[in-house]
DNA sequence: CTGAAAGCGCTTACAG
DNA sequence: CTGAAAGCGCTTACAG
């Protein structure tokens, strides 16, 4: 009945101590003496025998014992709007790989982008005593950051940047010009986007990068062609159909996200139309499917992975005290079919659409 | 510079124990005796005090040090093949709002199926101490669950079952009876099986109810109309590819996964037929695409999120020492339009398969 | 080069 | 009803 913790009777430095009848701390010091012998913390003689029977006795410190008293607990909270959305289950594998490899560990939660939720999860991270935070569900103007900043918990933001915190993202920005420049080098002169949510960044940044590019092209894209969304198939599909009654239509469509886009395609099926051949769509983030779909999707890739790896990084590096600044990963455009032979049937099209919604 | 762990200064018990002139050991005591609000452990005058100021200083007890003492961390470690595969993704957000739920923390880790990473991040969880395990990629024939076992570390599987283990899965076994049954209504006799990987008990027991039910209707499914594969949309595809190499060509198509089922869409339109009409096709488990395709999947919906919520309270059950026995939950089936029209069409389609094959 | 002590923040019998 | 002590497993100055 002595086990209580799973793995039942574990080993500890004391027991290592008396088998080898040294001092405790005398263990303690060589096993942090890091891989050179013994580094003055013990003879090498004593230091091998130590690494020898920890090895044989599978000795693994306790961290929580080993935290109380450092007060580190290597271990990191990260809070992601939802683990389902692919994005971001990519981003924290990237996360989970780098802190593997650098003796961290992770929580991570879903806030669902809801502020509660956000603040609830935060309590329970801090409540374990992480040594910080990777936050990916920033919203811009963002109360809880400034509180965390207050309460001097180390955090940096991935995926999502707010101005005036450390974040890992990707070039957003530029990844909207990509998708303008692709458009505006096919031809098209009127075109839509789907913009996400209003509080991220990301969708803000996407569509300024996109709108701006193509007004200094002398074709600006008016209010009522830029639709916030959700982020997923649903949000797409909606703002796609809403598109849909605007005269003239969109003969191109940039979702900020691939999922959106895909919503999109829905829509645009189901009124007799081909992506494509009848109506451009570019996506963002080239997620696995995109290349999958049926029609496959022109997109702006982000290196997701590579993001939470470096949000790691900077984490960690805040640890340290240094004082980090944002980094912004550099997307680029992935040509594909539902882009291919659309712009030179912009009157074709207008048409076709116009007759479409006298059907209505 | 006394700041240590994220949150700078932490109130203690000590702290709030010196600033009412009381012992700590008193306070501990009071906030452990539930909401009841001193239950024997206090006065009820001072039950109320020490309630009202660790409210108002925000006490949070730190479960590094309870751990110490209790020998429990009330955390889980969660295993998967990877959180960037939907299905896992959607069941442990039914964990992380259990475990939330039931005052638990959780860790997960991505294994990617490969035994090695399966034994390294359980050696990881266990040095962390974790209370127990859920256990998302079990293979079958498995060592580790033996050690696992031998050691007494408490733990559980999810989505996939090995016989004699506890287990919180889908009745995968009546899922694929239900896919057959679906299919011999239509009045399909030349059906094939996308079976998943060899390892995995859910693609062995789907498979296992869909054949044994076209047997029993006395239409075997020949052994070369079972193709193993990864559960993926690349899986997928490739499995159709060989299937469209057997004569006579299956006029139906389960696929265990609904991924796999969305790679052998697009196989069957590359060949230029069209699913739903020319050739029917079953997925496995419903995520949120298979409703949004253009034509939109056929499935056997399993309850992903319901698995990882029971997952939690099983293993709970197992800390309490109870002996728990595994829990199938029931699938029901999604007709949808990949399965709409298809059988009556079978001499048709042959024909235009073998025309296919001879071009080759 | 090694030992001994103190202490991280908590919990839990044990007294009284 | 409350206090005092011991101890969970570790680390870290401090001696010597």
């Amino acid at each position: 009945m002595e086990e209580s913790t799973a793995g039942g009777r574990t080993v500890t430095l004391k027991d290592l101590a008396s088998e080898l009848g040294i001092h405790p701390s005398t263990v303690s010091r060589i096993l942090h003496s890091g891989s050179d012998v013994a580094r003055g913390a013990a003879s090498v003689a004593t230091a091998e025998r130590v690494r020898e029977l920890a090895r044989k006795r599978g000795y693994s410190p306790d961290p929580q014992a080993a935290g109380l008293r450092t007060r580190r607990t290597h271990l990191m909270g990260v809070i992601v709007p939802r683990l389902s959305d692919l994005v971001l289950a990519i981003m924290y594998e990237g996360i989970d790989e780098a802190a593997a490899e650098l003796g961290y560990s992770t929580f991570v939660m879903n806030s669902r982008d809801d502020p509660e939720e956000q603040r609830r999860k935060t309590d329970t991270m801090l409540a374990r005593r992480v040594d910080g935070l990777i936050i990916g569900d920033a919203h811009l103007d963002n109360g809880l950051l400034r509180e965390l900043t207050a309460r001097k918990v180390p955090f940096v933001l991935m995926n999502r940047r707010v101005p005036g915190y450390p974040s890992a993202t990707c070039d957003d920005v530029l990844g909207g010009r990509l998708a303008a420049q692709h458009l505006l080098e096919l031809g098209h002169t009127t075109v839509a986007v789907i913009a996400g949510e209003p509080y991220a960044s990301t969708g803000i940044d996407r569509t300024a990068g996109f709108t701006e590019t193509f007004a200094a092209a002398g074709l600006p894209v008016g209010g009522d062609y830029v639709i916030h969304s959700s982020f997923d198939v649903t949000g797409g599909r909606r703002a796609a159909e809403q598109l849909f009654r605007r005269s003239p239509a969109p003969t191109a469509i940039f979702a900020v996200n691939d999922f959106a886009a895909i919503g999109a395609l829905g829509a645009i099926r189901d009124h007799g139309l081909t992506p494509g051949t009848d109506i451009a769509v570019v996506g963002y983030n080239d997620v696995s499917v995109a290349a999958e779909l049926p029609i496959p999707l022109t997109t702006v890739r982000s290196p997701m992975r590579e993001m939470g790896r470096l949000a790691v990084e900077l984490l960690i590096r805040r640890f340290e005290g240094d004082d980090v600044s944002s980094v912004r990963l550099s997307p680029i455009l992935i040509p594909r079919a539902t882009t291919d032979s659309t712009a030179k049937r912009t009157e074709q099209l207008n048409s076709s659409l116009d007759r479409q919604q006298s059907l209505r």
